[in-house]
DNA sequence: AATGAATGAGTATTCATTCAT
DNA sequence: CATGAATGAATACTCATTCAT
C-alpha cells in the first residue's frame, strides 16, 4: 500500500511498534532490562500494555529486537559493506585506512548508543543474543578485517603478528575509547578527532 | 574474640556473612543481579533468609561490599601499594615495567574475575558503587601512574603524549584483553605471557 | 433471501457465524470454557476476532447458543416429538418402549456429545443456562414422561412407586451409561446394542 | 513436635494453608475454578497472596491437593478399608449390603460434597488429577467391590450378568441419585433414607 | 459486513523484607 | 543469634471487547 521507510528495516514495525522500541531502548540503557517494566515502557511509548505484547511477545523479544537490528547493521547486506569497501580500498597508507575505519566505527557507536549499551550489558546473560552478534560478526566483518590486515603485512606495511591479535588490538584500542567516551565518563567534553589521531598514532608507532 | 583472618578485610565479615557474600557474588555474576533472588542466595549460602538480611540489610548492600571490597583491594592502604611500588622502582626500562604491571593486574583480575563481572556490570546503575570505585582509582591510582609515566617522558623512553592519554591506552589494552579473555571469549584456551608479549611488543612499536 | 437450512435452527446464523459456534463448542469442550479464548475460537473459525462479536456480543453468548440449540432440540417442537411420540405409542412390552426410548436418546447424545459436555459442565455455574434446560425438560418432556410410566402402572406392568422416582431411575442410568462411555472412559471399545440390552434387564429385573 | 490432628491427614497442612485450601475449595466449587482467582482466594482465607504460594506453589496445586485428599480417603489405608469391610463382611442379604453401602458413600457424598463438586466438574480437563483418581479406585475398591459381587452370584443372591456392569449399575445409580441431590436441585427438601430405600427397591427388583 | 490493531483491567506468580518464635 | 513463615507491592503477560478503516 504505501511505502514505508522504517530506520530498523530489518524488523518491520509499525509507527505505535516503532515508538515502543524506542522506549524499551531508552529506559533499557538507563535503567537496565530487569529493571525496566513492561508497564513503564508502555507509558513512555504512549501505547496501552497490551499492545506491546501484541508485536513482541515477550518483553525479552523487545531485547531480541535491538540484538536483530545491531546485527542487521553489522552484517552484508547492510552498512558491513561500508566497513568493507573501507577495508579493501587501496588505501595508500595504513594510516589513513584506520582513520577512515576509526572515525567510521566511531560515528556508528555514536548514533547507536543507546542500543550499544543495552546490547553489551545484556550480552553475558542470553546465548540467543550471543548467537545473533556473533554470527553477524564471524560472517563478514571478521573475514574482511583479516584479508586487508594481511594484505598490509605483505606490503610490508604491518609488522608480522597474528592477523588476527593486530584485529583484537585496534578493536580493543576502539572499544577501550568508545566505552570510556560513551560509557564510562560521558560528562566529560571530548574531541573525537583528535582523540583518534592519537590512538592511530600510539597504534602505529607504540 | 578469636583473632580472625577474612581475605575480605575491609568488610569484617563472620563465617556465615562470607558464605553469604561468596554466594551472592557467585550469583550475581552467573545470573546478574537484578536476577538473583536473596532467597537462592540464602539458600545458596546454606543460611535462612533472615540470616542474610541480618548483616547486610539490602539486596543491594550485597553488591556494595563488592564495591567496597574491590575498592579497598585497589587503594592505599592495601594491595594498591604493590603497583605503585611497580611503579615507583627504578625499572631499568619501560618495557620491564609494563611486563610486572600487566602480569601483576592480570593475576588480580583473573583471581577476582567474578567479583569484576559483577562490578563492571552493575556500576552503570548504581552511583554509590560509582562512587566508591572512581575514589579508589582517583586517590591513588591515577596519580602515581601519571607521576611515573612522567618520569620516563623525562628519561626519553616514552614519546610526549599528554600523560593521562598514554594510561588510558595502556589500561584500555589491559581490559580490552582481559575483557576477551575472561568475559567474551572465555571458552578458548589462552597464553597469558606469550599474550601480554604481544600487548607490550605493540604497545611500544606500534 | 436464499431459502437457507441451518441445522441449529433456532438460531438462525450465517456460514461464518456457524463456523464460529462450531469453533466454540469444539474449544469448549475440549479445554473448557474458561480456558478458550475468544482469540483462538475465532482463529479456529478463520474469521476475524470482531467478526465474532458482531452475531455474539458476549463471550457468554456463545455459551447460550449452545444452550438455545439443546433446548430447541429437547422441546416441542423439534426433536421432543419424537420422543414424546415414542413414549405415547402403545408398545406392547415396556421392555420395548424402554430399547426404543435408550436407543434414541444414545443416539442423540452420541450425536451432540460435544455440545452436551459442554452444556454439563457450565450448568452449574450459569443461571440463565439452568433457566433454559429447566424449561425445555419441565414443559414437555417430563410430564409426557410421567404420564407414560403412570399409563404402564396402571396397566400392570410396572410397580407402584412414585412416577417421578421411575423416571429419575432411568434418566440417572442413561446419563450414567452416557457419562461413562463418552466422557469418562471414551478410549475403551463400548457395544451400545449390548450395553442397552443390560441396562434394560436390569431396570425390569433388578 | 507438637502432635497435630489435621482432617486432611495425607496433607500436614499448618492452619493457615488449612485454611487456603478451605477458601479454595469453597471457591472453586461456587464460581469453578478459572473464575477463582488466587487473590479471592487469598482474601477468604485471611492470609496474603504471597502466603497460598508458599504452600501450594502454583494454582493448580490447589486443585491436586483436593484430588489428593479425596484420593487417600478412596484408597487403603485410609477409608476404604470402611467400605471394603462392609464389602466383606457376611451380609446375610444383598439389600442389607447394598443398604449399608449406599448409606456409608452417601454420607461421604454429603461430607466432602463441595470437594467432590471441584473434582467432578475440572476431572476431564487434568490428567494428573484423573490419574491421582483412577488410581484410588483402580488399586482397592473396583477389586474388593467385583470380589464382592462374585461372591453374592455364586451364592444365588445376584443374576448372572458381568460383575462390573453390576458394580456400574450401582454406582451409576448411586452417583445420579447425589449428582441431583446435590448438584442439580440442591433447592428441594429430600429424605435421604427413603430415597435409599426405593433406589435398593428397584435395583434388586427392577 | 469484515477486519485486526488497540485497549486496560485482570491474572498468577515472584520477591525483598519483616518479625514472632 | 538464627530461623523461615508471612507479607503485599510489583511484574510479565492475557483476554474480552471496541472501533476506525
Amino acid at each position: 500500500m504505501k511505502a514505508k521507510q522504517h530506520s530498523p528495516e530489518a524488523l518491520d514495525l509499525t509507527a505505535k511498534q516503532e515508538k515502543v522500541l524506542e522506549a524499551a531502548i531508552h529506559l533499557f540503557a538507563e535503567k537496565g532490562f530487569e529493571r525496566s517494566s513492561t508497564h513503564e515502557i508502555a507509558e513512555r511509548a504512549g501505547v496501552a500494555e497490551g499492545t506491546l505484547f501484541k508485536r513482541f511477545s515477550t518483553k525479552k523479544d523487545l531485547l531480541l529486537a535491538v540484538g536483530i537490528y545491531i546485527a542487521s547493521k553489522i552484517s552484508i547486506p547492510s552498512q558491513a559493506r561500508e566497513v568493507i569497501a573501507i577495508l579493501e580500498q587501496p588505501h595508500s597508507t595504513m594510516e589513513g585506512l584506520l582513520r577512515t575505519l576509526l572515525m567510521n566505527r566511531l560515528t556508528f557507536a555514536k548514533k547507536h548508543r543507546r542500543m550499544l549499551k543495552v546490547l553489551i550489558q545484556e550480552l553475558p546473560f542470553h546465548p540467543e543474543l550471543q548467537r545473533l552478534i556473533k554470527e553477524a560478526f564471524g560472517k563478514t566483518l571478521i573475514p574482511a578485517a583479516v584479508q586487508a590486515i594481511d594484505r598490509y603485512k605483505a606490503a610490508g606495511q604491518l609488522r608480522d603478528l597474528p592477523s588476527i591479535t593486530i584485529f583484537r588490538m585496534v578493536i580493543g584500542q576502539l572499544m577501550a575509547y568508545a566505552l570510556t567516551r560513551h560509557v564510562l565518563l560521558p560528562e566529560l567534553e571530548w574531541n573525537d578527532d583528535q582523540e583518534i589521531e592519537q590512538i592511530i598514532d600510539v597504534l602505529m608507532r607504540g
